[in-house]
DNA sequence: TTGACTTATCGCGAAATCTCGATATATAAT
DNA sequence: ATTATATATCGAGATTTCGCGATAAGTCAA
């Protein structure tokens, strides 16, 4: 939640690609949910597997990659079954953006 | 000038205080410019050696910190004499802000 | 020219990051 | 219980970053 930890999690290609590719799910991945019952609502999240496949890096490496950008709060992440959705922290990044123009 | 550098350039405690530091060089720093004569004006600049002592790492390691942040466009230099001065470069700083704002 | 001073560059070992394959864990289906 | 699937974690080699001291390059004063 440091401020530089948010800055590394932004400073890799790979990374950076994801969480723009999570501003528009439904136009980078397949149709998500499909494992999700209906009582749930996720919007806007995507499974790892889906993600690993645009990376075209490794299912270890994407799933440590998306790990460390939750623990740095840009994600967030739901778990059902088997399969774990990450999604963008709107609220977040929108606050982490603001921060950047006022105190950087 | 990629966005990966300058996050790059942000993901370091020194370098970002650095940055820090020279948005107000006055309460930072000694007063400059004893050698930059009267016709040039280089507002805000403060010599390596000074934020060298502020920064408390050697002045190897403190010289390449402030290029690879020139090199990333967050600072400008102007060399007089022997002293370098560093400065915010503040309306790219303002874009990048811009940018984290709009496309982050 | 010589010497003093400021900053930049080079080379290095230590630490961190990158990325992988192998394996572990958790859940679902049979 | 066994098997299959999705994700997480572990261990390791390659690359990058960190920060240093030594040295080079540029500038000024005598």
């Amino acid at each position: 939640m440091k401020t530089i930890d948010i800055f590394k999690a932004l400073s890799n290609e790979t990374r950076l690609s994801m969480l723009h590719w999570l501003k528009e799910p439904e136009k980078h991945f397949p149709a998500q949910g499909a494992h999700i019952p209906k009582g749930i609502h996720f919007v806007g999240g995507v499974c790892v597997g889906d993600i690993q496949e645009k990376a075209g890096l490794s299912q270890s490496t994407v799933s440590s990659y998306l790990n460390m950008m939750q623990k740095a709060g840009l994600l967030e992440s739901f778990r059902y079954g088997q399969w774990t959705y990450y999604r963008r922290n709107e609220p977040f990044i929108r606050e982490f953006a603001e921060q950047i123009r006022t105190e950087l």
